[in-house]
DNA sequence: CTGAAAGCGCTTACAG
DNA sequence: CTGAAAGCGCTTACAG
């Protein structure tokens, strides 16, 4: 507790010699024409010299709103929730909005036991990350934008939604790998019921079905470097196994890296090996690994500006942030056989 | 705005039978011996048919609190964030209090240009990490604990702190490097002025020091592969190079793989490398990293309780976090000359 | 153009 | 043991 109380816009008031209702119309910005230029004047000036800030927990009260918003994501240690985060509460901050964060996974237990029970109750929104639509269902009621969520504008779509465009991004990588000769391609998928691997999936076998000579075969694994490595070797050690191993995730990609050294394989003269997402890891390995850029922190900019629409009554139409293919070192043409 | 207003103490108060102030009492706990247990009964139970929740603004405007923390972290992006966000989080929703995020960086802009303006302006209090103390003078006045920020336990530090232990954990890898027969040793420091990078330096070159026969170089870097790989490169293509390299973090040490590399060393066999923080990205590099792990949760959910502590008017002790030295195949005697 | 007043939902002396 | 009342600092009709 400050040992000095703040200023109140009652001791704003006083100071420029006019009522509180006043200094409540100037500062609020809802004074022309009720109030005299003049007279704003003299209360901002006021306001400024006492270092007024109008206290929140008053307004909320009055207001029945709180200014803060729920972003509920995955999982807060995956490298994507950082940006994320980071572009929601920057854009929430403008509107004079705070951003309190939940994962997802711990509701089973329900809300008493959620470590986020408190801010829970005193939302104005919630920013909804990479989960099931049907997962918002306890919410039903308050204000919703889903994330990573997909797929986007679908009819019907309870709420609104920004999305990556996953399915382009996985097209992007295909091209690149059909472009430099591949035709065999390995899909090391994460074995994770989310939309956006399932878009992932879709794209990829799409491509390759499009491809003259297309061969496609897939293994599943969790996100992780061990169990990626486990089935980045079934795919490698398979009868006539693929030139390129397209890896759902830049983590899993470290884990085919490692298959591959396991298996003597140079990547990326013997394989190719390809990420999605383009977090730091991307570039610690060795060779730089080609991946499609996700922008994480775009996604949480566009979605809470989406919610803020979506709480001053307007409906945000559904919107797509394309990927970008980065290509490094991890990709080359296949080994003439 | 949910479609139905949510009960209120009087919505409980009509429910019981009883008065508002009743209500509140009971449900503040502050009853007993002021309401009899049959009418406190009651209370709860109409409370919880009416699924009641107090009004946190209501509340905070009468008790002039927010139950808001303000966590400053250097970096959002980082991997040390997430975790450090979980364990403030955690125990915070414990105490019914939130946690909203900053960064330091944008101070300089002054609080009006800052992206969390909003928030900073309802605060109880402070968890500030991997922050000079000094930087903390614009927040006097406000409770704070300082994460990661030592030297922990200071005559005169101004505010209660939580820190790693990354002197002894410095010490470690350098006994676990001398135990394989390392006395040659590269420190490839991070060029930033944290207290815990002085603190990894001074260990390192103490510890080596004590070494019969030890050989402390030193190269620095910023906190990025490629940085990293320069100042390792120069370290290894000096006159009688180095056999291990230390790095003051995991990143960092990604960069030295690549300076081994490109120079034609295998790690661990021609060099010896560790990290420092073990990270998602220690696992992900081949050979596995070496490092000392850093609870970062563990500093987030301390820091937090010790800034209940001090809200709540005691005085919490200097706190010290043990690393742990990992060891994995990054490490290894080196080649007899 | 300006001010007095009500009321948001709580907590806490105070009176019975 | 219980209740009526004040008041936290705002916003917004309402009256002049």
């Amino acid at each position: 507790m400050p040992a000095i109380s703040r200023p109140t816009s009652k001791d704003v008031a006083q100071e420029a010699g006019v009522s509180q209702s006043t200094v409540s119309l100037v500062l609020g910005g809802k004074w022309s024409g009720r109030v005299s230029p003049a007279t704003a004047r003299s209360v901002r000036s006021a306001a400024e010299r006492l270092g007024y800030r109008p206290n929140q927990a008053a307004r909320n009260l009055r207001l029945g709103t709180t200014r803060t918003v729920l972003l509920m994501v995955p999982t807060l240690t995956a490298p994507f929730f950082g940006p994320v985060y980071t572009g929601a509460a920057r854009v929430a901050a403008r509107h004079g909005f705070g951003v309190v964060v939940s994962t997802w996974p711990d509701d089973a237990a329900g809300p008493a036991d959620s470590p986020f029970a408190a801010p829970d109750e005193a939302i104005d929104g919630i920013l909804a990350s990479s989960m099931a639509v049907e997962a918002l269902g306890r919410f039903r009621g308050t204000p919703a934008v889903m994330l990573d969520s997909g797929p986007a504008g679908r009819p019907g779509a309870p709420v609104p939604t920004v999305d990556f465009g996953v399915a382009d991004g996985m097209r992007e990588i295909a091209a690149h790998l059909a472009a430099l000769g591949h035709r065999r391609i390995g899909h090391v998928a994460a074995a994770v019921d989310q939309w956006t691997f399932h878009a992932r999936a879709d794209a990829l076998a799409g491509a390759v079905a499009g491809l003259p000579g297309g061969v496609l075969t897939r293994s599943a694994c969790a996100i992780d470097v061990a169990s990626a490595k486990g089935a980045a070797t079934r795919l490698l050690t398979a009868p006539d196994p693929p030139t390129a191993l397209v890896c759902d995730d830049d983590l899993i990609a470290a884990g085919a890296y490692k298959a591959a050294r396991a298996l003597g394989l140079d990547v990326p003269t013997d394989v190719s090996v390809t990420g999605f997402d383009d977090v730091l890891l991307a570039t610690a390995l060795e060779p730089e690994l080609t991946t499609v850029r996700l922008p994480a922190e775009e996604l949480g900019a566009q979605g809470m500006a989406a919610l803020l629409a979506l709480l001053d009554g307007r409906a945000p139409a559904p919107l797509v942030l394309p990927g970008e293919l980065v290509v490094r070192g991890s990709t080359a043409p296949p080994r003439p056989r």
